[in-house]
DNA sequence: GTCTATATATAGATAGAC
DNA sequence: GTCTATCTATATATAGAC
């Protein structure tokens, strides 16, 4: 059970560097230092670097899932949902696990890198835009919401505000962008229910 | 003045290495071979990669922010013009030269080299700001519209649409998620002058 | 200003002992 | 399963000739 322990390792270590430096930041060494195995264990349990990174792009990539869902299967209006998930971010200036890799040019030139990335995004907005169906059914938003496209624009927002907090160096223009895409959304929520 | 071409030729070269394969991603090398330059003219004009990367990224701050306001000064309501410049971009799954750029560590790292980066943003925002506060003096928008969120919202969805365009390998998400921001937006210009 | 030679470190992997 | 030795190529630069 050690190898199976070992190539655990092996592939969390490889999440961790995926996340902070990037596809080609990431050398096969630093994997190995980090997860605590040397480099005939790396390469008895997999086939190299991409073999890995395609295992950890795709743990990683379910985590991501699994987090929004948590968020946004919750209690309350949608309204309420989108807000939460907006603003459940943190350590904004890390950015997005699976985001972040779609700068990387070998990642998605990669079928199989990339389609982990395809999938996450393509799933939440997905999510989003049941979530913002469920509140226009409900009244809580004008018939004319766009949900899709409003989906959309949340995950956007959300990707977009890492770019804008990183170069800012700090996580506040992450969420001005936040609270101005809800700012907009409450004004499809008043003409549904306009202000007493 | 045959230094003078041999040193634009290099910045230019970085320029396009750099928006390709990121910060991490490029070499010396590369440079050289793109620039149609030796090793030892680069160094004789560039202290190093560092160097000419700063010289590089500059440059194209600059490029995007003149690019930006290109659009951004020409006639027309201020959603006409937040419309043109969200539609004006092209190349999508190439990303933003600049917002690229923030997800290299080396970058966000290094004062120098995330400074353009910052002041491009920044400037952008104020800029969209600027448009939006316009548009709502002259009662295009309603008086609640929040200017400066509703900007940083604006930079974020486009940032955030190339990282959704480059995952699914092609520029459709870049587009639903800025025709959804305008959508939001178009319901705020709805309660300023409601529908006949 | 540009060229070629040289130098150190790391990337990324294979081979074979244990 | 893990370790050490080895290998080729590249990254990133410096030195000094021309």
């Amino acid at each position: 059970m050690s190898g199976t322990d070992t190539a655990r390792r092996l592939v969390e270590a490889t999440q961790e560097l995926l996340w902070e430096r990037g596809y080609v930041g990431t050398s096969p060494r630093a994997i190995q230092q980090r997860a605590g195995a040397g480099q005939g264990s790396m390469y008895h349990h997999f086939g190299g670097k991409p073999d890995l990174a395609r295992a950890a792009v795709r743990r990683s990539a379910a985590q991501v899932r699994e987090a929004a869902d948590a968020v946004l299967a919750r209690e309350g209006s949608a309204r309420e949902r989108v807000r939460a998930y907006l603003e459940r971010e943190r350590e904004v200036l890390r950015g997005c696990r699976v985001g972040g890799l779609a700068q990387d040019p070998d990642v998605v030139a990669d079928p199989e890198l990339r389609a982990p990335l395809a999938e996450t995004f393509t799933w939440l907005r997905g999510r989003l835009a049941d979530v913002l169906e469920e509140g226009r059914a409900g009244g809580e938003f004008g018939p004319g919401l766009d949900t899709a496209g409003t989906a959309a624009a949340i995950v956007a927002v959300v990707q977009g505000g890492y770019v804008l907090a990183r170069s800012a160096g700090e996580p506040g223009p992450f969420h001005e962008a936040a609270d101005g895409l809800l700012a907009l959304l409450d004004a499809h929520a008043a003409r549904a229910t306009p202000a007493s």
